[in-house]
DNA sequence: AATTAGTCCAACCGCGAGTTT
DNA sequence: GAAACTCGCGGTTGGACTAAT
């Protein structure tokens, strides 16, 4: 938690004992606290982690007992080395969204951001300046020596302009958990692209709710945006999140991808190339796979 | 064998945003 | 409506480990 001395908000906080370290242990966590914390969950659950170590006997904030939790003892993580097919995975999907780890994560099942995010700094980019691309734009890295780290990324927010949301709140929009609840608005998909010039193209989408969806696509002087307005059956946002995963799925998916180059005339192929080839590659062995394994 | 350099990854930190009071 | 609380994110750090000298 932040201190008000060095927040940088109005907001005045006050020091809670999870801001408070006095007392609290840090650093590694001993096999004696990893099964404190563990029956504690599997009886109460997730969440409420501020009380949890008070309640549990942790000598921990709050913090340090969900980072425990969602990173090593949560029954769902997998363990041992990234396969190559979910390397293949996190290289697409940082293609298209950038440094959104929780977001990457979530579509690799077992994986958590930490996991995704060292990963990545370890090894991926590591291997991508070893191949001439810049790890941060995916693109060569001579061409393109003062492109910006978001270029090409694309920006979720709960705007319909093109807002430059933080990298927070887009990846809480994004999340599946958050998607039905908290977005009262059409989620835009920022792509910037510096090479396409102003153009317009309506798209449909398949879901299961009626009144489903229309995804704009305009580009305006640096972005391409996709627009995704969904209406349910209360005429609340109801089905976001599958609109989400589905034009997701369509940008790593060869076929679906293809069809979306199809309807906007190529545009879309230029601003990824990365991806049509990559993942026709990588789909020879799996041609059929799905970002929602 | 000792020292240094490099790598890896679990954990910490600051912060923003949503929720509750 | 404002303040306080809580959660979750991305960036960064530091210690353990390994390789090189």
């Amino acid at each position: 938690m932040r201190t008000p001395s060095s927040s940088s908000s109005s907001r005045i906080k006050v020091l809670t004992p999870c801001c408070n370290k006095i007392g609290l242990k840090k650093g590694p966590w001993t096999p004696e606290e990893d099964e404190i914390l563990t029956k504690y969950v599997s009886i109460e659950g997730e969440g409420r982690w501020r009380t949890l170590p008070k309640k549990a006997g942790l000598l921990r904030c709050g913090k340090s007992c969900r980072l425990r939790w969602m990173n090593y003892l949560r029954p769902s993580v997998k363990r041992g080395h990234i396969t190559l097919d979910e390397e293949d995975l996190i290289l697409r999907l940082h293609r298209l969204l950038g440094n959104r780890w929780s977001l990457i994560a979530g579509r690799i099942p077992g994986r958590t951001d930490n996991e995704i995010k060292n990963y990545w700094n370890t090894h991926l980019s590591k291997k991508l300046i070893s191949q001439g691309i810049d790890p941060r734009t995916h693109k060569p890295l001579i061409l393109n020596p003062n492109s910006s780290s978001d270029d090409n990324h694309i920006i979720i927010s709960n705007n319909k302009t093109n807002s430059s949301s933080s990298p927070s709140s887009s990846s809480k929009l994004a999340n599946n958990d958050n998607l039905n609840t908290i977005n009262p608005n059409p989620i835009s998909y920022n792509i910037n692209n510096n090479n396409n010039r102003p153009e317009e193209i309506t798209s449909s989408g398949d879901c299961q709710h009626q009144s489903c969806y229309a995804m704009l696509v305009n580009y305006d002087d640096d972005h391409m945006n996709i627009a995704v307005t969904t209406e349910g059956d209360d005429g609340m946002n109801c089905c976001t999140d599958d609109v989400f995963s589905s034009f997701l799925n369509s940008l790593i998916n060869e076929d679906m991808f293809n069809c979306q180059n199809q309807q906007i005339n190529g545009t879309l192929q230029d601003f990824d190339p990365f991806i049509a080839s990559s993942t026709l590659s990588s789909n020879q062995n799996n041609p059929k796979r799905s970002m929602d394994e």
